[in-house]
DNA sequence: ATGTTATTGTTAGCCTACTAACTATATGGT
DNA sequence: ACCATATAGTTAGTAGGCTAACAATAACAT
C-alpha cells in the first residue's frame, strides 16, 4: 500500500536526518535537540521555560534538563523573573549566540542534500503537502 | 526560503509523529523505537544483532540495550549461535508475536491521520519525492 | 601452533525525552 | 486574612540513542 510506504519513508527519513544532524552537530559539541532549543532562543531571548515547552513541543522536564546541560556548556543562563517568583527566563550567552552561523550552515547542508534532484515546482508541491501533513498530525 | 521551510516541516513532523507514537504505544507498554525493532523481527526471526543494527540503522549498544529491555518484558529472547560463539540470535516469544496486530493498528491510524485530505495522485507524487529524499540523505 | 587482526557484542557514561510525584509561588473565593 | 486551587519548574526513574573502551571469539598469516 502507498500509505504504508509513505509512513515508513517518513519514519526512515526522520531516523536518518537525526543521525546526520547528530554527526554534524557533534563537531560543535552539541546534541540533536539542543540545536532546536538554541534556534528558538536565537529568534527570541529572555523567554520563559513554559514558552519553550510550547514552542519546542516538549515537556517541562525535558526543558529543565536540556537547559541545565546547555548552562553547564556556558551557552545559556537563567534568571528569575522579577514580578513572578515561579518563572525563570532563559538568555543566551555570547558563546551561545556565536553558534548561530555554524549551526545554520549544518542545516543548509542538510537541506541541500535532502532536496537534491528535486525540481523547484516539485519543492512547492512538497512544501504544500508537508504543511498539510504537519497540520494533520497535531 | 522554500528549502528551509521543507527541512523545518520535516523536523516538526518527525517530532510530532514521535510524540503521537509514544502516546499510542504507551497503551501497549511499548516505547518508541521498540515497535521498529519488533517490526523487523515480525518480518524475520532468528536474526543476529549485527543484522538488526544494519536494518534498523542504529549502533550495537542501542540494540544490546533495547533487547535487554524487550527481553525483560518477555517479548523476545536471545540464543547463542551454534557455529559461531560470538553471535547471538534474536527470537520473538509468543507474547512478542501477539503484539503485531495492535501495533499495526496504531501505524494504520497514524498514516490515515497523516494523509487526511491528500488525494491519491498527490500521494503517489509524495511517495516518489520522499523516496528521493530518503536516498539523498543516506 | 602461535600471535596478530577482524568481528560480535557488552559496559560505562552522556544526552534527549517521557511520566509521575513533588516544591514553591500566585491567584481567587469566602 | 486564610485556605483551596492553579501555575512554573524540579526531581526521580525509565527508555532510546550515541561514542569510547572493552571482552570474547574467530579467522588468518607466518
Amino acid at each position: 500500500m502507498i500509505d504504508d510506504e509513505i509512513r515508513e519513508l517518513l519514519d526512515k527519513i526522520s531516523v536518518q536526518m537525526r543521525r546526520n544532524y547528530a554527526d554534524m552537530l557533534r563537531e560543535l559539541n552539541l546534541h540533536v535537540g539542543q540545536d532546536q532549543m538554541l534556534c528558538r532562543l536565537w529568534r527570541e531571548d529572555g523567554v520563559t521555560q513554559n514558552q519553550l515547552c510550547e514552542r519546542l513541543n516538549c515537556e517541562p522536564p525535558t526543558i529543565t534538563n536540556m537547559l541545565r546541560t546547555l548552562e553547564s556548556y556556558g551557552l545559556v543562563y537563567r534568571k528569575k523573573d522579577d514580578s513572578d517568583g515561579r518563572v525563570s527566563r532563559v538568555y543566551l550567552t555570547t558563546k551561545g549566540r556565536e553558534l548561530y552561523e555554524p549551526v545554520e550552515l549544518i542545516w543548509k547542508k542538510q537541506q541541500e542534500k535532502l532536496l537534491e534532484g528535486i525540481l523547484p515546482e516539485e519543492r512547492l508541491m512538497l512544501r504544500r503537502l508537508m504543511k498539510q501533513m504537519a497540520e494533520n498530525i497535531i
